[in-house]
DNA sequence: GTCTATAGTGCGATAGAC
DNA sequence: GTCTATCGCACTATAGAC
């Protein structure tokens, strides 16, 4: 064991995230996060870029995933059934998680607007990357726009509606009800 | 005339704007664009919440539009019917506006990932509006969402069509046919 | 690991408009 | 007198430079 403890990076996104919660994202000092995991200031600096990012740690290999799953999708598949095998993925990786640890970051983060513009920045770039995808699939530029912002729609309403309500079963379940809901709102209206 | 120059607000914008172009965003200091504005950085501070917000001036008078639109269309139009109606209510905001000045603050925007946060947080804070005013039409929660997120994806692309494209013509036109190629999108894939 | 620029806030003072 | 816009200064915390 060496001279610090390890995974400064997990126990900072804990006492970021219990601080949030506890007082308010504008309460909490950076300071006071890197006190709680026993670390300096200019540590919980070198994990994260700013105060913000501390509760988007994962999101780069969740964007990878979406991806490939886009890219790995059947060739004859439309745009919208290979952003539904994006979803899945990320279903897949997220649905494993504690339900009540993905309540509670999506509540601190509702109760935050710097917060909610991160998270909307995040799912801007996973639409991007979508977008990107399907463009090597050969969909047309505004086609593909749509299709991945849209999936990006589908995505943070499932996941809001799975992490808070007790029944709401498997996450990938919720976020194909949820793309048909999609579906049905483009073609009825 | 009294003791100090009038609409230090649209000054400070336009200072905002050109020195954010010029040397960009995080190059600027508020203090800076105080100066060339002719007011001290604490009047700034006391117009725009933050050195974001310059840009991001008449908003709400945009949203009030929008949704005053989508709660005066046809009481048969469908949801996607109705959020037309609020993007044709959009366009007749921001097309008369002169087209340069759109491009270069949307370039100015496309820049910096802190301003292109705070875009889509705008632009998600109309996409809530536009689903409340869809449910009070009685359309179901998850629709009304689906349906505003969709028109702001619209919305964005559309409006940056327009802005670049020198043969862009009517910003409803573009409006429209992006809304069409959703459509299109959805039912085909 | 220290030092510093800058963002952003709080509050009292000032000077004109009404 | 009240109201409103601005100034001016003190202050904290973030974030990045060194």
């Amino acid at each position: 064991m060496g001279r610090w403890q390890p995974d400064s990076e997990g126990r900072l996104q804990e006492a970021a995230l219990a601080l949030y919660a506890e007082r308010g994202f504008d309460q909490t000092t950076a300071a006071e996060i890197a006190a709680r995991a026993g670390v300096t200031e200019r540590t919980f600096f070198r994990h994260f870029a700013d105060k913000r990012e501390v509760l988007f740690g994962r999101s780069s290999i969740l964007k990878d995933r979406i991806v490939a799953a886009v890219v790995a999708a059947p060739a004859d598949a439309g745009p919208l059934d290979a952003v539904g095998a994006g979803l899945d993925a990320a279903a897949a990786m997220l649905g494993q998680g504690r339900r009540d640890l993905a309540a509670r970051r999506l509540a601190v983060i509702a109760a935050n607007p710097e917060l909610r513009e991160r998270e909307l920045a995040k799912l801007a770039d996973y639409a991007a990357a979508v977008s990107a995808a399907l463009r090597d699939r050969g969909v047309r530029d505004a086609q593909a726009t749509m299709a991945a912002e849209a999936g990006m729609t589908v995505f943070r309403v499932a996941l809001g509606r799975w992490a808070n309500a007790a029944d709401a079963g498997d996450l990938g379940a919720v976020m194909r009800a949820s793309l048909d809901e999609l579906r049905e709102v483009t073609t009825g209206g």
